[in-house]
DNA sequence: ATTAAAGTATACCGATCGGTATAGTTACAA
DNA sequence: TTGTAACTATACCGATCGGTATACTTTAAT
């Protein structure tokens, strides 16, 4: 509830950045944002790329803690928690201040990958591809690392579709594409051996 | 071959903007890379925002066509088209200069629906999944649109993935998943009626 | 009451931003 | 040869960028 003053210019800061982007963002903003004064902003972040750091830090532990609660909160067994993925993040889009994944734009900001705030939100995804591959795990998906990875594909696509066009439906036709994959990738479905494929063959 | 100054200025603005980004391009910068003044600049660009829009535009029509032209370059029949898409995108992805689609890119830099310059993103894509929507349909897949915003929605994850981190096998693994969905996606498939659905039902 | 820390206020720094004004070149057509 | 259009060179504009220096005020613990 009550912010300290170090809590508060990142919040301001995360919401601009979030919402405007990270670098159409000056820290005369922020500090206006957050009531205070630059001297005060840079006692507690050396630099603006440092607090764009902390940004994207707290955003990926935040993030994924809502998140997890979300889908736990929505569904019980390991396949129903995959689908609900995509309700979260459909509802999730829904909100009118959605502009996207911040660590996608981040990324798009930043393009080199040498980058730390380019490697701060690969991490993300790293994590977030984990998440869904413990789900394929315990679903007993035959390649859970393959099938997180092509669920990770629909959600990701999803929230770049809807960033640029939104209230396109996306977040339902990558459920409805998800579930084909998710039922595609249990170990004892029948003839499903030229459909899936654990190698990487050239086509 | 040999290019007019307004084309020179243009290919070294689309240079930087798609390898550094837009914001991060100062017209300092593509004068330099030009070979030119701020003068002849704005004599054929009346603004920053021009020239990105310009760059946009053509990025739009030049990519277009020659995605086209691989994709037919590999595969004659609808269906082997529709997965040809991957290949390509797989090879695109491969090249060093890859720095992710402009156009999500420049919807990241420019979050506003309003704007221009995520306005002409926004087209793009509507261009490209027209151009999936017809392959699917000819193809015969029982809901071609519904096909063509799956795979689009793979297609953009991959992209976006293999930016955050390169050489992760995006567009296999995205190709696999197409592959399922699009022999799911055929109107004549046998027992399929519980993978695939064309309403749009709540969990 | 004293002191130290936290925070504010404000003015400033050099650099860069997008964009323009003015003058000087080059090249080529009438 | 004169004019004209394309292009260059350079200096400049106000605004903003990220970041700092200095001085002042508040707060709270000793």
């Amino acid at each position: 509830m009550s912010l300290n003053l170090q809590e508060k210019i990142l919040q301001a800061a995360s919401e601009l950045f979030y919402s405007q982007g990270i670098r159409a963002t000056g820290v005369d903003a922020i500090v206006k944002a957050a009531s205070t004064t630059k001297m005060s902003l840079y006692k507690y972040f050396s630099s603006k790329d440092d607090l764009v750091i902390a940004f994207l830090r707290k955003r990926d532990e935040d993030f994924r803690v809502w998140f997890v609660d979300q889908v736990n909160g929505k569904a019980d067994t390991p396949k129903a928690k995959l689908l609900a993925i995509f309700d979260v993040i459909g509802e999730w889009m829904a909100v009118p201040e959605f502009r996207g994944c911040a660590f996608i734009n981040a990324a798009a900001e930043f393009p080199l990958e040498g980058n730390p705030v380019h490697q701060v939100s690969a991490e993300f995804y790293d994590h977030f591809r984990n998440y869904i591959a413990d789900l394929a795990e315990q679903y007993g998906s035959k390649s859970p690392k393959n099938l997180a990875l092509q669920l990770s594909l629909l959600i990701e696509g999803a929230i770049v579709s809807e960033q640029m066009k939104r209230h396109s439906g996306s977040a339902e036709q990558a459920k409805q594409a998800a579930l084909v994959l998710i039922e595609g990738s249990l170990s004892d479905m029948p003839d499903t051996s030229l459909l899936t494929d654990n190698s990487e063959e050239e086509q």
